[in-house]
Parts: C-alpha cells; sequence; structure tokens
DNA sequence: CGTATTTGACCACC
DNA sequence: GGTGGTCAAATACG
C-alpha cells in the first residue's frame, strides 16, 4: 500500500522535476502536484508515524506542548538522509518492496532505547548517557577521493567533543554536536565511524532531534512563515540548475556506482529517489539550510494540522 | 580574541 | 572491571 503511493509520488516528483522549467510558468500545475505529492507523502507519513510510535516510544520532547514531536522526528531523519542523498526513505518504505534485501550502504535501522531512566547520582546528575527519545544508525558512503577523514556533510553543523578507540574497530568513533547546542539547547548529537571491513563508508549514529532550526530564532531558520495555504515559493527554489550541477561529494559517489553499490540500486529503475534529489539538491545549493526549512516548515504545517484533524 | 578541535580523564552502564 | 559516552583543559585556527 505505501510502497505504491511511494511510487506515484516518487514519479510525479521525476515528472516534476523534468518538466520544471515549464512548470514553472504554470504555478499552479506546480502547486497541484506538490499538493498532489504532499497528500500521498503525508498518508504514509501518518502510518509511519503511528508504527514509529510502537516502535520507537517516542517520549515526546520537554514535556509541555511537546505534542507534535514524533513528525519532526520523522521529518529529521528524513532531512538527514535525503541530506545525505542516500535512499534513506528505503528504511521508511522499504518494508513491502520486493522484501528489500538492503545492502550495508543506506541502511538505516531505528534502535529503541532501553529504559528512560535517569541515574540520579548524589554527587552528580549531569552526565547522564540514556537521554533523547531514539536513534537512528545509518551507513554513507565515503567519498571516493579527497580527505577520507573528512565527516559526512549533512547540512547540519556539527561540533566534534569527543574521539573513541572502539572495541574491535580499527578506526576510531567521532562524536559529534550541535553547534548550536549551547545557542539554542539543540540536543541532537551524531557518531561518526569508519566500517572496518569497509573504510569507504561511514557509520552514522543520529540522536536526539535538532530543536535548533524549528527555533524562530535560530541563525539557519527564516522568518517564519504565517498561516496561510498557499504553498512556500518552490518555483524561486534553484532546484532545476542545482540539479545539473550537484558537486557535492556523496551525490558524486552514489552517481559513480562505486565499491559500495547497493545504494541506488535497490530503487526502481524509473524512480531514482528523485524526492531526495531534490533535497539533496536544495540542500546542497546553499551552505545554510533555509531553503530546505523553508519548505519543511510549510510542510510541518500541513502535517500538524492534518495530524491534529486527525 | 573567539571559536573549533584534540585528547586525557571522568563517569555511567553493563 | 571493561567499555563507551562526555567533559573540559589545552591547543589550534581564522
Amino acid at each position: 500500500m505505501e510502497e505504491n503511493l511511494i511510487l506515484y509520488g516518487c514519479k510525479l516528483a521525476k515528472e516534476m522535476e523534468q518538466n520544471l522549467p515549464m512548470l514553472a510558468n504554470q504555478p499552479e500545475a506546480l502547486l497541484a502536484s506538490c499538493e498532489e505529492i504532499i497528500t500521498i507523502f503525508n498518508g504514509v507519513k501518518e502510518r509511519l508515524v503511528a508504527l514509529q510510535g510502537n516502535l520507537m516510544g517516542f517520549p515526546g520532547r520537554g514535556g509541555a506542548g511537546g505534542s507534535s514531536s514524533a513528525p519532526r522526528e520523522l521529518m529529521d531523519l528524513i532531512s538527514a538522509q535525503t541530506m545525505l542523498g542516500q535512499p534513506g526513505l528505503d528504511f521508511m518504505f522499504g518494508g513491502g518492496r520486493g522484501a528489500g534485501k538492503a545492502g550495508p550502504v543506506g541502511e538505516v535501522q531505528p534502535v529503541a532505547n532501553a529504559t528512560d531512566s535517569i541515574r540520579t547520582s548524589p554527587s552528580r546528575n549531569l552526565r547522564r548517557r540514556k537521554d533523547e527519545g531514539g536513534k537512528f544508525v545509518t551507513t554513507v558512503a565515503a567519498p571516493q577521493m579527497g580527505n577520507l577523514d573528512l565527516p559526512p556533510e549533512d547540512g547540519y553543523t556539527w561540533r566534534k567533543y569527543g574521539q573513541k578507540e572502539i572495541l574491535g574497530s580499527k578506526y576510531p568513533r567521532s562524536y559529534y554536536r550541535c553547534t548550536h547546542q549551547k545557542l539554542y539547547n539543540c540536543p541532537a548529537k551524531k557518531q561518526v565511524q569508519r566500517l572496518d571491513d569497509d573504510p569507504f563508508t561511514f557509520e552514522l549514529t543520529y540522536r536526539g532531534t535538532h530543536t535548533c532550526h524549528m527555533s524562530s530564532t535560530a541563525p539557519s531558520a527564516p522568518a517564519p512563515l504565517p498561516e496561510q495555504t498557499l504553498p512556500p515559493p518552490t518555483s524561486s527554489l534553484p532546484l532545476s540548475s542545482s540539479l545539473a550541477s550537484t558537486s557535492h561529494w556523496l551525490s558524486m559517489h552514489i552517481t559513480s556506482g562505486a565499491s559500495t553499490s547497493t545504494s541506488a540500486a535497490r530503487f526502481p529503475a524509473d524512480c531514482p529517489l528523485p524526492v531526495a534529489d531534490m533535497a539533496d539538491a536544495m540542500f546542497n545549493s546553499g551552505s545554510s539550510s533555509s531553503s530546505m526549512d523553508l519548505i519543511f516548515s510549510s510542510m510541518d504545517d500541513k502535517w500538524d494540522s492534518e495530524v491534529k484533524k486527525g
């Protein structure tokens, strides 16, 4: 069920992508297509939210007023995946597509948090380990050229706060937190580790959700969109131009069909994840994620209202 | 001088 | 006690 809708959505998105120059002159057609895609993904998203709610038991964030944290988590995952240029949606939607034998690259696994117990240390309670709701593990291809030590760029700004040798791994694990952690109390963290059997692949572990890009005062966030029925000015986004020249190293890797090349192959030939491509292009088109924030915030508006409706 | 990274030590958890 | 995650002082960098 979902996968059919997704395929349809992918197809629509791809058609949009191909017809973008034309559609740019027909904002109404563009708008209709956007609406359709949004509707499709919305339905799938709601199901996944329910599913993921069962799976992860998202505790929500901040207690008061955090009623719609799960969609945010999902969107963050999608953002991370699409930014990475990986078919991360396969994790979200791949359950039914032909018993998807996922390769080692681009695989995403939700990991349920064991307990929520916070150790009440008598002397210190500032170093709690078991925090945040869920964590996501994904693998991403490393660049085949250039600096291999460079952690994968994913559109967020991370600050490294630690590195550790991991038992049984050749390579150390690096620990990053969101640069805006202090300013905006953003709890997002990620771990980067190179696979010992495949140095060209990073294993990324994301935990926590970015609150910095949600904050209206956050540096990367555009001015909050007012309540509106119209979508953001998608026609003004540098979609087509950047699609033609994605210079991101991840994109290069994926299209180059490198050694661990199960990533792109797992998608139908007529649907090479155009949505991810579009998102990737959008992220790569600017250093800040403002355009994506624009899109996601508007989508969230939509989706939030949909969720509240239901 | 402010910010990011490095790195040894500390701490939580198993 | 071992291992992994985090802290924080020292250091590097722009």
